[in-house]
DNA sequence: AAACTGACTGTTA
DNA sequence: GTAACAGCCAGTT
């Protein structure tokens, strides 16, 4: 496709299966450009209003949320409300909920 | 157009 | 085992 990078960024979101989580590095790797997982971050984190998609279910390599704690606390409720768990840790097991780009 | 920034990741110290 | 450093590359200013 020759979508610029934020658009498939958003497909790739739009794309992820209810109850998994994907990397910033794994949306990179599926938008064509395996390092490019910090700029994932930014295109999330300046997502347009009017945008539903599923931005909550993007973590950091380990599992973890990765930012302030008002939106940390907003994205850990809508993944408990998707059955997604935490340990103790805080964080979520990948090799259980992690999306390989493949359901 | 050039420079700065960052919701990451992998490698070294 | 944790802490720091450096690449990375596309968005923003």
């Amino acid at each position: 496709m020759q979508d610029s990078f934020p658009t498939r960024v958003y497909q790739i979101l739009a794309a992820i299966p209810k109850g998994k989580v994907a990397t910033y590095g794994t949306i990179a790797r599926l938008a064509s450009s395996p390092r490019a997982a910090r700029q994932v971050g930014g295109i999330l984190k300046r997502l347009p209003k009017d945008s539903t998609l599923p931005w909550h279910r993007v973590v950091n390599r380990f599992g973890k949320i990765s930012m302030e704690e008002s939106n940390y606390i907003r994205q850990k409720e809508c993944l408990l409300k998707e059955g997604i768990l935490f340990d103790e840790n805080d964080c979520i097991d990948l090799t259980r909920f992690g999306w390989a780009g493949d359901d």
